[in-house]
DNA sequence: GTGATGGCGGTTTTT
DNA sequence: CCGCCATCAC
């Protein structure tokens, strides 16, 4: 037989890389450390298994964590394998996968197949409710905190029958377990799963011996699994792997131990380092040739991690120039360091260096501000990553709420969130004896609502008020499936009085919500019906693109920087403390700091060409001056690899003990609760759309976009700028 | 039902 | 210091 010549997807793999690819049978570990090719690998396998003839793409089982993940497998599988679009093939996230399993079986678990998936806002709503229904001190025990020990259990694949009273410790007044024993039910009667559910039941039905059809439909369905981003799975989901891998255990699982920093919300370093163990005969395939940064970067990084214990252990190398040292940088103040890392930014970009290819990443989203008003002060272009997204916008969620309702009455969460919005005189006593009475009969609230109405014990006024909206909703529902249901959601939106709400609103956000809401009826003439559309919302909390400058530099959380590179990255706050947190240190000890440990491991090989890390001796933090110490990593960072003064000269030895006082403009220490220049002009001085306004050293220019105090200019010269408002001028008539 | 005020807490976040 | 809540007064 004659072999084809090598298929394209094969060439330019190294030789581990190759092998990754081609060990199609029997359960397989790729370690990918970081810039190694993970993606290329990943994608190539899957183009693999289809070109030979193994499998069809109904017959893999490809999961991800993120949407943006999966999206990108199949668009670079398709492009592999000649554009061809992939039907039928289940590649997805966790959580979109064990939806759709979830929808054909839901029977099984009490659950009827359109059940509602409620997001983390309702979550705390519902455990606050029970809560107070149970006479649990919220202040003690903030639901937040009660709903996080329930999500921990739904991680490690616990239900509430699995577990005993005491396994809630005294949270909530020792009342934990059966909080989540209720929580479960009251899911079940409206109706609905949280995030954590579409896993764990999934996993009960797959793992009861009761419906081991199912499992065995599975089994001759999936033939091969692959998983991205294996050292962030959790316990729930490693069940959910190992039962669907059951048997044929072709199962390859793609990961980097030194890169997991999602213990927090339940990710186990655990599943990884006992890969071998879980899976035995497991085939572990190192990818350790680098292709992303410099061999200075790499050693930094490198031995950053390299005080961490349990790791399974990689060692990275390149093929790159060692280039640039690490620069390492004390600065007096946070506000000295804003300004060092701007400077350094823009001296990058006089030559010639993209803002697109450099990043500051954070450790906490507070810190950005400092940045931000730097760069505006400047007219540096630059985007934040990780706002708020476009689905959890107040007004959206209110939008998807009567949705929700809509398609599904039963849907209390939904319910509650629009039954006074905008107000119709149903006020929280009203909400409360409505619960009251659907508690006492185990129904869900709009059915309590519909009884009461039919009874005859309500008050006039109140009956006419729910008559009127149950009328409404069942109006509407009626036009499912005979309206284009973008028209349905506005007309919706018109007859409840949403939007006449907002237009009555004089606050200056309101138009935006008005504007958003629009949006939001637009964007849904891109999914076939409301059902598809709401199962989009639920899984795909996507953020929102903003149509910002081109060219701009990132500022985002060290988290929301994993999987990606820049040219150059700043890596700011490395005090100790702040990071490592100490909070994390505090809660969980070694496993919180080595977490952070990999955090500035995920840090530092975000950079190809230039990593500058910096640390400020003060800082002021929720108001009062802290000084602070360089960060433990700091002292981590082997010395070959790091230039701890790049500019100042000051003297080298040890560096933890000198400050670089000198700044980059040879500014003297100064007190830091001294008073500092501030701008005179206050804030919210109530710019608008379309004004004229003159910066000093801009010009004059017209307002384009207001955005809380930021305003977006564009400038007479036609430059656009986004600054704050208090270094802009109304410019006169 | 709404607006004002005081207290408190304050990482990381996807699905 | 700032923002979110809960509570209180109307």
């Amino acid at each position: 037989m004659i072999k084809a010549q090598t298929p394209p997807y094969l060439s330019g793999l190294n030789p581990p890389q190759r092998e990754a690819v081609e060990a199609l049978d029997g359960p397989v570990l790729v370690l990918a450390g970081a810039g190694t090719g993970k993606t290329r690998v990943l994608t190539a396998r899957l183009a693999h298994l289809l070109h030979t003839g193994r499998a069809f793409p109904s017959q893999i089982l490809a999961v991800t964590f993120t949407n943006k993940a999966a999206q990108e497998m199949k668009e670079r599988v398709s492009h592999l394998l000649g554009g061809a679009p992939m039907e039928g093939w289940w590649l997805g996230t966790f959580h979109a996968l064990a939806a759709r399993m979830l929808r054909r079986y839901a029977p099984l678990v009490g659950l009827t197949s359109d059940f509602t998936i409620i997001d983390a806002d309702d979550q705390v709503r519902l455990v606050k409710q029970l809560m107070e229904a149970e006479n649990v001190d919220t202040k003690k025990w903030p639901p937040r905190a009660v709903m996080g020990t329930i999500e921990r259990w739904k991680d490690k694949g616990l239900r509430p029958g699995d577990l005993s009273a005491q396994d809630g410790g005294d949270m909530a007044g020792g009342r934990a377990v059966a909080l989540y024993a209720q929580y479960q039910a009251r899911l079940k009667t409206v109706n609905a799963c949280d995030f954590g559910d579409l896993l764990l039941h999934a996993i009960t039905i797959l793992r009861d011996p009761a419906h081991a059809d199912v499992l065995a439909e599975y089994h001759r369905r999936f033939r091969y699994i692959m998983v991205d981003e294996y050292q962030d799975t959790n316990v729930a989901q490693y069940l959910w792997l190992r039962l669907l891998a059951k048997g044929h255990n072709n199962i390859c699982c793609v990961g980097d131990d030194d890169q997991s920093i999602y213990g927090w919300r339940g990710a186990e370093v655990g599943n990884i380092l006992r890969f071998e163990a879980d899976f035995p005969g497991a085939k572990i395939i190192r990818l350790e040739q680098n292709y992303r940064s410099t061999g200075h970067i790499l050693g930094a990084a490198s031995g950053v991690i390299a005080h961490n214990e349990g790791r399974l252990g990689k060692t990275l190398w390149s093929e790159a120039d060692a280039g640039e040292k690490v620069v390492v940088r004390g600065l007096w103040d946070g506000e000295a360091e804003a300004r060092f890392v701007a400077e350094e930014i823009e001296q990058l970009q006089h030559k010639g260096w993209k803002l697109n290819q450099m990043a500051v990443l954070v450790r906490a989203g507070f810190q950005m501000r400092e940045f931000e008003e730097r760069f505006m002060q400047l007219g540096l272009a630059y985007r934040v990553i990780g706002g708020p997204r476009f689905y959890e916008r107040q007004e959206i969620r209110d939008a998807l709420a009567y949705l929700r309702v809509t398609a599904q009455p039963n849907d209390d969460l939904a319910l509650e969130r629009i039954i006074n919005v905008p107000k119709r005189g149903l006020g929280d006593t009203t909400v409360q004896n409505l619960y009251a009475h659907a508690r006492a009969q185990g129904i869900s609230l709009y059915a309590a609502i519909e009884q009461m109405c039919a009874g005859g014990t309500l008050k006039p006024k109140l009956r006419e008020t729910l008559q009127k909206l149950t009328g409404d909703f069942e109006r509407w529902r009626g036009m499912i499936g005979n309206t284009a249901h973008p028209q349905l959601a506005a007309q919706m939106l018109d007859e409840s009085g949403y939007m006449a709400m907002w237009q009555a609103d004089k606050s200056p956000d309101a138009p935006g919500r008005i504007e958003n809401l629009k949006e939001l009826v637009t964007g849904m003439a891109e999914f076939e019906s409301l059902a598809e559309f709401l199962e989009h919302v639920s899984l795909v909390m996507e953020a929102q693109l903003e149509g910002q400058a081109d060219d701009a530099v990132t500022l985002m959380t060290l988290h929301g920087a994993k999987g990606l590179e820049f040219d150059a990255v700043f890596l700011p706050g490395w005090e100790d403390g702040l990071f490592p947190s100490q909070r994390s240190m505090d809660e969980n000890g070694v496993k919180g700091l080595e977490e952070e440990r990999r955090l500035a491991y995920v840090g530092i090989t975000r950079a190809r060409k230039r990593a500058v890390i910096s640390y400020a001796a003060n800082r002021r933090i929720y108001g009062n001056w802290v000084n602070g110490l360089p960060s433990r990593f700091v002292e981590e960072l082997p010395d070959p690899h790091i230039d701890t003064h790049a500019e100042s000269g000051l003297s080298q030895s040890g560096r933890s003990s000198h400050w670089d006082s000198s700044g980059f403009s040879g500014a003297q220490r100064v007190p830091p609760p001294a008073a500092r220049p501030m701008p005179e002009r206050v804030s919210g001085a109530g710019f608008a759309k379309g004004n004229r306004v003159t910066h000093e050293s801009f010009g004059t220019g017209t307002v384009i976009h207001v955005d809380g105090n930021k305003l977006d200019i564009r400038f007479d010269d036609g430059n656009q700028k986004r600054l704050i408002d208090r270094f802009v001028a109304l410019a006169e008539a």
